[in-house]
Order: C-alpha cells, then sequence, then structure tokens
RNA sequence: GUGUCCGUAGCUCAGCUGGAUAGAGCAACGGCCUUCUAAGCCGUGGGUCGGGGGUUCGAAUCCCUUCGGGCACACCA
C-alpha cells in the first residue's frame, strides 16, 4: 500500500507537469509548519532559478491545477514559494479504514525476503553479564523484531566469546588455586568429574582477578610486571593448549560452559532477549585449519613478523590499516579468525544476504578489518552485505563509563532486580488494591520498558548517560509515559465494552477538532516510521514515532470526552480512532522489545 | 601522529536525503483533578545550532578550515 506522502506527491506531480513544470520537483513531504499546513511541497523555489520565473508564480500555476482537486482541503502558495497542503478529512479517514484492512497496516513487503542473520556482539562465558551488554542485546534484540515486522527472514546467533584468551586465564587462575586437579596431571587417563571444582559465582570472581593478575599497572614496579608479564603468558600457552585439543583444559572448558548457558539464559530471559541460535567461537575451532589452509593455497595470506596475516588496505585507503591476523606468532588462533571461520560457516550453512553485528563500537576497526578480509578471500559473495552496528559507551550520570558506587561493573541481573523493586513501591502507590501477584508482574514490565526504552531512544552510534533515576521518574519520553498512554486506552476501551459497546464493529467518520486531525494524520505515518527505522536499523525511529504518536493522544484525551460524547456516532469514531492507536503503540513497542500491562 | 565519531537551551537529547518562527524531556515559573488513570494536559521564560569561510534563492543540515572532546590504531575480545 502506498504511503500517504506518496499518494499526495503523485497528485502533485500532475499539477506540475499539467502546468508545464519538472514534475519531479511535485516531491511533497510532512510540513514542518502544522500551524499553516499538513503537507507542503517546496519544488516551485528549486524550479525558479534554472526557469528565470519567480518561485511565488510558479506555486501559484501549481495550485491552480490542483484547484478542485478533492483529497485537498487547501491549497496554498505562499511566498517566497511554497505550496501548503491540508487533506480533506474524508480523504485521510478512508486511509486509516485501508490501514487497519491490509496487513501490518499496509507496510509494503519484500518479493523475497532477504536472509539476514544479527550476531549480537558475543556474552563472555567466563564472566556474568554486566550493564556493558545492555546495548547489543537490547538494540540487537529490537533490530531483529524491526526487521521481522517488515518482512525478512532473521535469524538471532548469540555468538558467545568462548574460545579466547578469556578460557586461558580461568584455566590459569584454577591451576593456581586447586594445582592437584587432575585436570593438570598430564599422567592422568581417567575420566575427569562430572561436577565442576567451581561455582558459578567462583568462576565469575576467578576471571576478573586473572584478567587483573594478567596486567601490571604502570606504575609497578619491576618485579610485579614481570609477575603479570608471566602470568599472562602461562594464560596465553592455555589458551592454545585448550584449543589444540589438551584434555584437562577442555574438560575445564566444558565445565565453565555448563554453568554460564544456563546463566546467560536466565539472564537474556529477564531483559525478552532471545537468539535462534546459541553459537560460539568453539563451534567453529575445527573448521579453522581448513580456512586457513584454503587461505594459503590461494595466496591471501603472508607471514608478517611471525603472524598469519591478510592485507586489507585498499588502494582508495589514505592511510594503511593494520592487517588482518589470521593466526598469531605461536600458532593460536584468534577472534579475527574465529569471526572469520564464523562467516564461512554461516555462508555455509545459511546462505545469508546479509549479516548484521552488533557490539560496542570501539571494535569498529576489527570489523572492517574482518569485513575487508571475508570479501577479499570471496569467504562471501561480492553483494553479501557485511555491516557493523557499533553502539556508544553507557556513562553514568557523571559522563564517565557505568561503575557502581564502589567502582565495580553493575550486574545486569542487579540492575533488573533493583529496577523492579523500585517501580512495585510506585505501582503499590498508584494502585494499593492491586494482587500481589498482578502488582509483581505489573512492576517488571514497567521497569523493563523504562530501561529498554530509556536505551533505545537514544541513536545506537552515541554514547549516552545511563541514567537509572531520570529512566525511573517516568516523566516525559520514557517507556513508562508511552505504557500509561497504552493503559488509558485500555481503560477507556474496557469502559466501553462494559457499557455495551462494540470496539470492533466501531466506525471511523472524519476527523472533526484540530487534536483528532492531529491524532489521525500520525497515525498514517506509522509505515514511515518503520522504513526509516528498517533502512537505517535505528530503533530510536519507533521511539520517536510512538513518542509523538502518545503525545497527540494525549492532547485528544484531554479535550474530548469519549465515553460521555452523547453522538453516538462520533463516539464510535473516537473509540475507532483510539483503538487504533492502541495497535500500532503495542505494535510499536513490541517492535522494541517490551509490552504494556493492562494497568499501572 | 593517523583514522573515526561527536560538539544544538542550565542538564539530557531529537532534528542532519538543505526550506518558512531550530524541537522534546528534565530543571524553573504559572494554570488544570466532583467528569474516561494528574506516571497526564495547557502555558511562560530559556538558543551566536563550538568558531570562521564557502556553495545556494535558502544551511543546524552540504563542502573547506579551525578549536574542543570521545574512541581506535597487528598477535586481548
Amino acid at each position: 500500500m502506498k504511503k500517504l506522502p506518496e499518494l499526495i506527491t503523485a497528485q502533485v506531480q500532475e499539477a506540475f507537469a499539467a502546468a508545464g513544470f519538472d514534475p519531479a520537483q511535485g516531491q511533497v513531504v510532512v510540513s514542518n509548519r502544522p500551524d499553516l499546513c499538513e503537507y507542503q511541497c517546496n519544488g516551485a523555489m528549486a524550479l525558479a532559478k534554472s526557469l528565470h520565473k519567480n518561485p511565488f508564480e510558479i506555486a501559484e500555476a501549481v495550485k491552480e491545477q490542483l484547484a478542485g482537486n478533492e483529497i485537498f482541503a487547501a491549497v496554498d502558495a505562499i511566498r517566497p514559494g511554497f505550496i501548503n497542503l491540508t487533506l480533506q478529512p474524508d480523504f485521510v479517514r478512508d486511509y486509516l479504514v485501508k490501514m487497519l484492512h491490509e496487513k501490518k497496516f499496509g507496510l509494503e513487503l519484500p518479493a523475497h525476503p532477504k536472509k539476514i542473520i544479527l550476531d549480537f556482539g558475543g556474552a563472555n562465558v567466563a564472566k556474568p553479564l554486566h550493564v556493558g551488554h545492555l546495548r547489543p542485546a537490547i538494540i540487537g534484540e529490537a533490530v531483529k523484531r524491526i526487521l521481522r515486522y517488515a518482512g525478512n527472514d532473521v535469524t538471532g546467533d548469540i555468538h558467545m566469546g568462548d574460545w579466547g584468551l578469556q578460557m586461558g586465564l580461568v584455566i590459569t587462575e584454577l591451576q593456581e588455586r586447586k594445582p592437584d586437579l587432575p585436570y593438570f596431571d598430564e599422567n592422568y587417563t581417567g575420566a575427569y568429574p562430572k561436577e565442576a571444582p567451581f561455582t558459578l559465582e567462583e568462576l565469575s570472581e576467578m576471571y576478573p582477578t586473572a584478567s587483573g593478575k594478567s596486567k601490571a599497572a604502570e606504575d609497578a614496579s619491576p618485579e610485579e610486571k614481570e609477575a603479570a608479564a608471566a602470568y599472562k603468558a602461562r594464560a596465553l600457552e592455555a589458551t592454545r593448549l585448550m584449543q589444540d585439543g589438551h584434555r584437562g583444559y577442555r574438560a575445564i572448558w566444558r565445565h565453565i560452559m555448563n554453568l554460564s548457558i544456563p546463566d546467560l539464559k536466565k539472564n537474556y530471559d529477564s531483559l525478552h532477549v532471545s537468539f535462534d541460535l546459541w553459537r560460539g567461537e568453539s563451534d567453529v575451532h575445527e573448521v579453522i585449519p581448513g580456512m586457513v589452509d584454503y587461505f594459503r593455497q590461494n595466496g591471501y595470506v603472508h607471514e608478517s613478523q611471525g603472524a598469519l596475516v591478510i592485507d586489507v588496505t585498499r588502494e582508495d585507503d589514505a592511510k594503511e590499516l593494520p592487517p588482518c591476523i589470521v593466526l598469531k606468532s605461536d600458532g593460536a588462533a584468534l577472534y579475527a579468525t574465529t569471526d572469520l571461520a564464523t562467516i564461512q560457516e554461516r555462508m555455509r550453512e545459511f546462505h545469508p544476504d546479509a549479516i548484521y553485528y552488533f557490539t560496542d563500537k570501539r571494535q569498529a576497526l576489527h570489523f572492517e578489518q574482518v569485513f575487508r578480509a571475508a570479501k577479499k578471500t570471496r569467504l562471501v559473495m561480492p553483494e553479501t552485505e557485511l555491516r557493523f552496528v557499533g553502539n556508544g559507551t553507557m556513562n553514568g550520570p557523571d559522563g564517565h563509563p557505568f561503575k557502581t558506587r564502589d567502582g565495580g561493573t553493575l550486574r545486569l541481573e542487579a540492575l533488573v532486580n533493583d529496577t523492579g523493586e523500585e517501580m512495585l513501591s510506585r505501582i503499590r502507590e498508584g494502585n494499593p488494591d492491586m494482587p500481589e501477584e498482578e502488582a509483581l508482574r505489573t512492576a517488571r514490565t514497567v521497569a523493563l520498558a523504562a530501561i529498554k526504552y530509556g536505551d533505545l531512544s537514544n541513536q545506537p552510534a552515541k554514547d549516552y548517560i545511563f541514567d537509572l533515576k531520570k529512566f525511573m521518574s517516568f516523566e516525559g519520553d520514557t517507556g513508562p509515559y508511552i505504557l500509561y498512554t497504552i493503559v488509558r486506552i485500555k481503560s477507556i476501551l474496557r469502559k466501553y465494552e462494559e457499557q455495551g459497546g462494540d470496539v470492533k464493529g466501531a466506525l471511523l467518520s472524519d476527523a472533526a477538532s484540530a487534536s483528532e486531525k492531529a491524532l489521525a494524520l500520525q497515525l498514517t505515518r506509522f509505515t514511515e516510521a518503520v522504513e526509516s527505522a528498517v533502512s537505517e536499523l535505528a530503533p530510536n525511529r519507533i521511539c520517536a514515532y510512538i513518542y509523538e504518536l502518545a503525545n497527540d493522544f494525549n492532547s485528544f484525551y484531554h479535550e474530548t470526552k469519549i465515553l460521555a460524547e452523547p453522538d453516538e456516532g462520533k463516539k464510535q469514531s473516537y473509540i475507532a480512532l483510539i483503538a487504533m492507536t492502541k495497535k500500532i503503540l503495542e505494535t510499536g513497542i513490541d517492535m522494541l522489545g517490551f509490552e504494556a500491562p493492562e494497568k499501572m
């Protein structure tokens, strides 16, 4: 179904042609002066120069051609050469009715769905999720839903970080603490214990400890620096041995996975983030040797400073890019290797048209290297789209990277729980009679909306201030505001039905008041918002749209008595209008990855 | 140093395929609950869109330059 501006543009372009002008200049856009008109065309001014004509006269000539056109209530030519357009309410009404009859409100779906893989940017299995994992998860989930809504075939893959140095660090630290475990006995040939020799809590503490030990502070003494270097060397060696199939180390790796994956699932569940694939770096380790051979045989790789690398600098680069390292000088794989092998396997298994990556934007260079290497080595087709969506850093209210009060990282679990508890007291306050179980559920729903909307309403690439206090205040441009709007509508519709009304059968008639017209017009713009979110992979476009829609609804709500409206026809129309508003708002938040409660 | 992203109201941010008076939210101030949820609505004040130059009938938006900031820059992920 054509979008409203397209329909209007067609009319105006016809008028341009009829008046003897280039129809290409008949492009119509949403007015930036809603006080003057609903849509506008600026083509007359663009034509003036080349035609040596007064733009106002051009606008006048076009206006004359539009006289009598039944979709416009008003057409004005305004100096210096604006063509201001206001639509007939019945035209807008018919459009809304058509939207309701179409699937997805008339959004045009692709004839051939694109096969897209989304890589949410790997949780690390050696440590619990913390706030830093929040953005890629939330943004990736939202983009997944948006792309699916738009008719694409989307597969989300968690791509766990489970094959790198972090594993070697944990192994080393474990050996440090419990050297007598059989995993470290090279002569041990028996079966290893089924139970891990550590708990999830110990694991989540061991990794940061080990990571700290492997790095010396700048002002450390030479002895301390040496100790750190030695520790890191051991971890690197352990990593390599694990990758090469060391029995004991693989057994430890398995323990880590068994503890970590259920915990990751639980955490992502609490965020309503899900993955179709739970693959990791480790899943491709077996294909790495074959891939490296392939690189060698085709001359894609060469040795440089002991490492095996692919040159990725192109002729049009102003400056040489660091090469993409395939094997380190100790022969071990590293993240570029597993990313390349993952691309190879994804192509083989799914033949995707596109792979999108969602991780911290600091990895931009890494992915640029990997993408170039993948194209150069023909791991992907030339037309396969590889795209990196880097998210900005989450800063605390002080403007610096988010930390807890004592300087540590805030765990995702704690964040979700804390927000939920805050919300619960707020819900209880406003709804003293709500049953405990419902209050809990509602609090969780609203808390999640607060967190997600607070994040998604920002541009993904920008750093932003993660201010829980602000998100919890629920005033203004927030998730709770959107939910509150939906809850209001639900409440009215519920009452209407209790009074014997039929929401589904309610007939829409022409909008009369200014706020009613504004709301109706805003509803027509839904598909424009979705398309913009799709093309830019920008959930914030959906946020901006539903926020405007919620504003328009609330203005309408405050000046219109809906249930008390004596004119039955008008009342029905109001009901139909707000029911559609509710549907679109709900569709919007569903794309963002949260939902609305019945009451709040 | 090189690359890259960014600089818009006191604060946090939209807007950036060029259009008419640059928009929200928070904070400040003033109104609106006997009537569909006041987590709301209406209004007031608040801006050299970092600076300079250019392109254009028209620039927050495009180009150049300059200042300021974030981030990255081969064997961590």
